[in-house]
RNA sequence: CGGAGAGUAGUGUAGCGGCAGCACGAGUCCUUCGGGAGGAUUUAGCCCGGGUUCGAAUCCCGGCUCUCCGACCA
């Protein structure tokens, strides 16, 4: 992708109705933009970002057996009225001219579970594992922190559907596993905690997963004997001590939830009348689980988590691009030696940002480098040529070393 | 929803009852080119509605919006 042509431009200081550093950076580096509080647009950089997420998510949900779909945003209010959630506060509900009403979908148990049903009576048709990637609509009291807590934002929400309850906690635990997948995956390996969180009204507990930063808003404990961390409200609720090994000595930390996971169990298969026949011919009821991730959120604890005073740093895997070409000095030589390695690092396949911006004094195009974030970064100019090569660096390190243009293919492969 | 703070040009800010200024950005021209470079020139603004006043960006009232704390949070 050549910069010039890049819906971009790096404003110089933060936003003054941003105090977050995820939604400071990100606005920076135009990654996105504030429509109002709690929703906002992802612009081509953001959105290559959100893809790199996504298609990471989308590998790990299918490795687990997950059949990706879409449902609808728009629901009408008889499904949710059977569950009797239609009066959930964080529900966004409309009326349409003709009065009839809609609410716009924060959750989907009260759509999957009917559809699904139409296709199961079978013990022979489960377990059954689908999943989506979509806007989500919540009516939050207070959105707040950028892109971490939105009244709009995009989700991943699997169902998986078993014959019973063993079949049900096998499978979460597969889940579990492939969310650490996942995690680790965006960067955040080290920073990911499973903790045990509350379970609303299916069960007792579910599992969060928490990433630790200082800017996160939830308060979580982590227990130096297990490895396991607990969430405030429940840890109140067991005497401040380690669920497992009821050790005192805890940690507090602050911590952002990425994904939640539950077995809702017959909650809504009840609610929707789901039953198969199992190998007998006897009537059973479906049992449940929903895993989420916020793939927004996500994306700004990797960027709140990873960054310095001068910008972002991308972990690779999700990075918008891999390598960031900078030509310094206007002349002919320089672009022409930068349009070369353009074209060959593109036909070796790698995903290139070239700073091809004409009258961009060498200050600024750094300095907006650092800001954007891209992991590798290849400075050419007179100096570099002059030994017929490029400068390599690695963002989030000071270390800069000199590549012969003709071995940059090569260097390039071994990443 | 309770509490606190804030709305001035695209962005960041000054002005605090008497001509709305600065920096960056953006446009044009020239010179530059290794950490937001220099010169010339142009462009663009007081959140909305009332009120007080000879006069309001400034004071008062109402509204809207944003941020933070709390409450809430599948």
């Amino acid at each position: 992708m050549k910069q010039s042509q890049l819906l971009f431009k790096a404003q110089r200081e933060a936003p003054k109705d941003e105090k977050s550093v995820n939604a400071k950076l990100l606005v920076r580096a135009a990654f996105v933009d504030k429509l109002m509080a709690g929703v906002y647009s992802y612009l081509p950089l953001g959105f290559l970002v959100l893809k790199k997420i996504e298609n990471i998510i989308r590998e790990e949900m299918v490795k687990v057996g997950g059949q990706e779909l879409l449902l609808p945003a728009l629901h009408p209010k008889e499904n949710w009225a059977k569950t009797g959630r239609w009066q959930t506060e964080e529900m966004f509900k409309l009326k349409s001219r003709g009065g009839k009403d809609y609410g716009l979908g924060w959750t989907h148990e009260e759509i999957i579970t009917p559809l699904v049903k139409k296709f199961v009576s079978s013990h022979k048709d489960l377990p059954l594992f689908v999943f989506q990637i979509q806007n989500k609509f919540r009516d939050e009291l207070r959105a707040k922190s950028g892109i971490l807590r939105g009244i709009e934002f995009i989700m991943k929400d699997l169902y998986s559907f078993h014959k019973d309850e063993k079949d049900l906690s096998d499978y979460y635990e597969k889940v579990k596993s492939a969310y650490f997948k996942i995690f680790a995956r965006c960067g955040l390996k080290k920073e990911t905690f499973l903790t045990l969180a509350g379970g609303g009204t299916f069960s007792k507990y579910s599992h969060e997963f928490q990433a630790v930063t200082p800017y996160g808003e939830d308060l979580i404990y982590l227990c130096r004997n297990c490895s396991l961390a607990i969430n405030k409200e429940i840890i109140e609720g067991e005497g401040n001590a380690c669920f497992k090994c009821k050790s005192k000595n805890l940690e507090q930390k602050k911590a952002i939830e990425l994904g939640n996971i539950f077995k809702l169990n017959d909650r809504f298969s009840k609610a929707f009348d789901f039953y198969f026949k199992d190998v007998k011919g006897q009537k059973k009821i479906v049992f449940m689980g929903c895993y989420g991730i916020g793939l927004g959120r996500l994306m700004g604890a990797i960027a709140e988590i990873n960054n310095d005073k001068n910008g972002i740093i991308w972990p690779k895997e999700v990075a918008p691009f891999l390598v960031h070409l900078i030509p310094i000095e206007a002349s002919k030589k320089v672009i022409k030696a930068a349009d070369n390695l353009y074209d060959d690092l593109q036909n070796q396949g790698i995903e290139v940002l070239y700073d091809d911006r004409y009258g961009k004094g060498a200050g600024e195009k750094l300095v907006e480098a650092d800001l954007l974030g891209i992991p590798y970064r290849m400075v050419v100019s007179e100096k570099t040529l002059k030994q017929n090569s490029i400068e390599f660096k690695e963002r989030g390190t000071e270390k800069m070393r000199l590549i012969k243009i003709s071995n940059v293919k090569v260097q390039m492969s071994k990443l």
